[in-house]
Order: structure tokens, then C-alpha cells, then sequence
DNA sequence: ATGAAAGCGCTAACAA
DNA sequence: TTGTTAGCGCTTTCAT
């Protein structure tokens, strides 16, 4: 079937060890030039592909790195995990093994099971939404890294992103655009992402001088439908400006702040959190949010994994969520 | 470091064979009851994982199928096709190995050789949205699969939704809740979506008696731009029902329909299609709409490269596109 | 500069 | 019923 590396060795009319040598570009070994010369030749003419299995197997170290997730499909973000987690394992060398176990205790262990009989160099164990986790048990007998959530218990290597610099940075866009009484409207369910962006919110209103007022934080679903509900306290309050939780919310606070008669963003501001993109760049006018880094929470958490970059110290690693201007301000 | 079958043999006593046999559950061979005990026991104790490398290499055929992708993050529409090749790879005792492109050729180049180096039994050639393609040289030396895309030329097996049933689907469903005159809001980019649709939409107002009126058929750009832009000529053209190209051209429509002091489903029926989840669930009222079957493009692509389930004669396979009802009719 | 040979962990005849 | 042994394709030490 396929070509093997004895094969070339044959066609080059040289031992194995030495197409081995040419083919990884060994150092220690000198070659002749002519000899790698047809090991070249015989590579491409048979079209050799070295076996990574094989290689892995008598090396020892494998190249896989596991990337076990709650739900990659149900939303956008976790795409932007793996993405992010890819990209830089394909630029470290190495290959990704993804599993995803909906939340499903079993099939997690499942998951994780398998990756380590495929010899993962280490596992990512990822969620969808930023939030705390009791680490599975089979993950201990690892290299684990956790990537956009936490545990309390143990200390893991974690790579979050940073709510609060988020929460910051939305409502220092609104103040930077004038904006004195500003809303916030956060989520009913408790998470790091609620207590984050509250304390970024109140940080950045402090740093400006502006005295926090509690009637001003509202709370509602996280979701269209919360945010069209919150629209009339929201409106009733005054306010010129208004950070929502996230984009879906500020998507449902359009709807309500338009049924008022209200324009945005002449008669209030808005501004949102995630960056949702099928959202965000299309309501009218498109919605300036800070953006959540998953992509980068994906990337830092193979980096984390392999140990580059790492900063001495601390193991969480609090990646910056970066504000998105567009129109809604 | 790791635990092998040798040193489960030596705790347990027996030779390695056996212990291949009884933790294989091998058919062929039997051992005494004693023996696979001892070494159930030993493999617990000693918490053996088998080495699936080893095993792959040994056997001569791997367990991974690869999944090139060329934008697993741009959409919530690819993580699906991930998810559904995923659940049905895991289920055939497969691994996936995915690569992601962003359409680029060297990268795809560079991910097929992988691939190919991991001994993949087949790949899985898919992209985000339904689309000719032309099919990288590499792909021809392995069993390929087509999905949500196709090629011309070439006839490999290929897995894409039935466009056509979902806009007949999409038509009949408000030719069901009693309207008559039914616009069809296009989109402007050539594709199979844009002529499958069509061509459901008229074969549904066929099928109820309807006659075509090509005034009702409108163009917009694929995004919610595009159905608020349209709005206007839609509401003057009379119909008491409009069929979408999309979700996002909907929620665009949603809006100018809106501005237009029209209320749905009262003044227009509003029909998508994509049940793009982020939208069409939350839009007020919530749309109906028609999904496009992601999961199940992925799960029927690796059936089909493992050939489960194949329907003999045709090598294209179109997966059914289900309407989805809520409440914008 | 090049090759022989011993593994890597496992499977699969074939013996015993 | 159980064990021996020869690979699978490759790396790597050690000879030559």
C-alpha cells in the first residue's frame, strides 16, 4: 500500500537509517551529497509521506495535543476556542484532538480516556462560557491547562479571559464619548462575568470621577428578550448611555428603546460585550461591545500547555478583551 | 513513564499475548477464567491505557478520519458540521482530526499532508456554506467525502443539503397558514442556495395552485442590510407573506417592516431559513424559519467515507432541510 | 559518511 | 488455554 521508508532507502540505494537522517535534516549526522541527493529523488519520485504514527511510536513523545470542550457547536465562541488552539498547535508542530462532550460526565471521561491513549502531550479542557468547574479526575494523571474556565480547588494552569479590564474598557468608551450617567445592565445569573464587568464598571467610573449611582445597574436575562424587557426602567432612568452584559442583551434593548421612539444612538448610547459578530456589525446601527478573546484563550492555552511564554509566577493568565468601536455611540 | 502491556503481563503473570486477548475482548482465543482475572485485576491496578499508536501501527489501519474545513470559526454553521462528523466518528470508534483552512491553499495543502501522515482512513472535505468547489490535487489519493460543497468535474461522494425541499418546505409552510401571495426576498450572491430555494418556492406555489408572480421575487445582499433595504418594496408589492433567504435578511426585515408601522405575523408572515440559533430564536415575534441540517451533514459525511448506510446508485447524497415553526406566521 | 540493529507498544499467526 | 515470535515504520546508538 503505502511507501515506506525502506522503500526509498531501496529506490535511493541507501540504508533506511540514512533517508531517515536526510529526511529529518538530522544535525549530528553528516551526509554525502550525493547519497541525500537520491534519497531527495527517491522521495519524490515514490512520493514518500513519513508515517507520524510510526515516528511518534519510536520516539515516545507524541504531537497530539487534546482539546476536550462542553459544546463546540452550540455557539460561536468555542469555534474561536479551537480555533485559536489550532492555529498555534499546527504552528508549534502539533496536531489537535478535539472531543466534545456536551457537558456529558461520561462522555467526557470518554473523551478523556481516549486522548490518553493517543498519548496527548496534554489536555485543554475548555467551556463555551467563562465560568468555574470541578476539573474530572482523569484529567489529573496530565499536563491539563484550563481555558476559559476555573477551578477553585486545585491549581491548574488557566487562561481566562479579563472581565473586569473588559467591563473597563466598555465604560470608558461611553465615558470618553461624553457620557456621564451611564446604566449598566447586567445578567441575572451569577458568574464571573457578572461580578467582572460590574467591577470594571465601577472602576472606570471612579477613575473618571463619576459617582457610582445603584439605581442604575439593572439586571435582566441574558438574552434578546431580557434586555427588550429592561428598556423602559433603562429609559426611565435618565440615563445617556447604557453597557449591556452582552450583545444579545443590548440586540433585545435596541428593540425596547425603539419602540419608545428613541434613536440610538442620538438619544442614548449603547454599548454591548462579546462581539457576537452575526449580531454586533448588523443592528441599526451596528453595536460598538468589547470582544471576548477566545480565540486568544485557545492559542494561550496550547502556548500555556507547551510551556512557551509563560510567565514565572502566576498560572492565570487573564487575556484582555479588547473594545470594538462601531456605531451605537 | 507510562504503563505498558508488558508490565501488565509480568504483574499479572501471564504473557503479553494474553493480555492483548483479554483486554481486546478477542473472539478467537480463550482464557481460562483465572488468568483474565489476574490480568483485569493487574490492568486496573496498575491503570494500563493501551497505546492506540502502537495498536494503529501494529494493525496497519488507523482509527482517524480528517476533517479539512475552511472556516470552522467564522460561523456557528461549520462547529455544527464538526459536531455531527464528531458524534458519528466517535460512535464508529474513529478519531477526527481537524484542520482548519480559511480557504487558504497552502494551508490546505499543508493540513492534507498531515493528514495523510497521520494515516487517516479517508477526509472529509467540507465548507461553511453550501458550494462548488474544486478539489485539491492531494485529496485524490485518499478516499474523500464531499460536504456541504461538491465538485463538477470529479465525482467523489458528496453530502449536501437539499435546497430545494427546504424552500418548497419554507413555501408551504405559509401557504399552510393561508397566504396566497407570498414574496421571496433572494439573495443577490449566484449559488446553489439561491436556485435551489427559488426553485422550492415555485415548485411549492405549483403544487397549491399558485400562480408565480416574478414581481414577488425580490434580490437583496445576504445579510440583515439586505432585508431592511428590500423592506419597502416588499410591503408595496401587497403580500401578505414573505419567505426569506435567510435569517439575517429576516431580522433585517423584521426592522423596516417595523419602521413601517407593520406588526408580524398580523400585517406580513415572516419565513427564514438557517435557523441560525442566535436569531431566529430571539428575534420578537421568534422566527419560523427552515434549518439547514449541519449536524447531520457531518454525521452522513462519515458514514458515508466508512460506507454505512450507503444508498447503492447515486454518490450524492441531499440531506433534508426541516422547518422550523415559531412564531412569525 | 553510512549502515546494522535494537527497540517503541502492540497484534497476529503459529506453536506448544 | 497460553506463550513465542515476527513484524508495523521509524529513530537512534554504535559500528564500520
Amino acid at each position: 500500500m503505502s511507501v515506506t521508508m525502506r522503500d526509498v532507502a531501496r529506490a535511493a540505494n541507501v540504508s533506511i537509517a540514512t533517508v531517515s537522517h536526510v529526511v529529518n535534516d538530522k544535525q549530528g549526522a553528516r551526509i554525502g551529497e550525493d547519497a541525500r541527493r537520491r534519497v531527495l529523488k527517491a522521495v519524490a519520485e515514490l512520493g514518500y509521506q513519513p508515517n507520524a504514527l510510526a515516528k511518534t511510536l519510536s520516539q515516545g513523545r507524541s504531537r497530539f495535543i487534546g482539546l476536550v470542550a462542553d459544546a463546540i457547536a452550540s455557539t460561536p465562541f468555542a469555534g474561536q476556542i479551537i480555533h485559536g488552539a489550532q492555529d498555534e498547535a499546527w504552528r508549534q508542530g502539533y496536531v489537535l484532538l478535539i472531543a466534545n462532550t456536551e457537558g456529558n460526565a461520561a462522555a467526557e471521561k470518554e473523551a478523556i480516556a481516549m486522548m490518553l491513549q493517543y498519548q496527548v502531550h496534554g489536555i485543554l479542557y475548555s467551556t463555551w462560557y467563562h465560568r468555574e468547574i470541578e476539573v474530572p479526575p482523569p484529567l489529573q494523571h496530565t499536563d491539563t491547562v484550563l481555558v476559559n474556565c476555573y477551578a477553585v480547588d486545585a491549581e491548574y494552569p488557566t487562561v481566562v479571559p479579563d472581565e473586569e479590564q473588559g467591563g473597563r474598557a466598555a465604560t470608558e468608551e461611553l465615558i470618553a464619548a461624553g457620557h456621564r450617567r451611564i446604566a449598566f445592565v447586567n445578567t441575572t445569573s451569577p458568574s464571573p462575568a457578572k461580578t467582572g464587568r460590574l467591577a470594571g464598571y465601577l472602576s472606570a467610573l471612579e477613575a473618571a470621577g463619576l459617582e457610582y449611582d445603584a439605581s442604575l445597574v439593572f439586571e435582566a436575562e441574558p438574552a434578546q428578550e431580557g434586555g427588550y424587557a429592561v428598556a423602559a426602567s433603562v429609559i426611565e432612568s435618565g440615563v445617556s448611555a447604557v453597557f449591556c452584559h452582552n450583545d444579545r442583551v443590548a440586540m433585545g434593548l435596541y428593540d425596547g428603546v425603539r419602540e419608545h421612539g428613541l434613536r440610538i444612538p442620538t438619544d442614548i448610547a449603547v454599548m454591548g460585550f462579546d462581539n457576537q459578530e452575526v449580531i454586533a456589525a448588523h443592528l441599526r446601527p451596528p453595536l460598538s461591545t468589547v470582544a471576548l478573546p477566545h480565540y486568544e484563550l485557545g492559542a494561550a492555552g496550547v502556548r500555556t500547555l507547551l510551556g512557551i511564554g509563560m510567565e514565572r509566577g502566576s498560572s492565570r493568565l487573564l487575556v484582555e478583551c479588547p473594545p470594538i468601536a462601531r456605531a451605537s455611540l
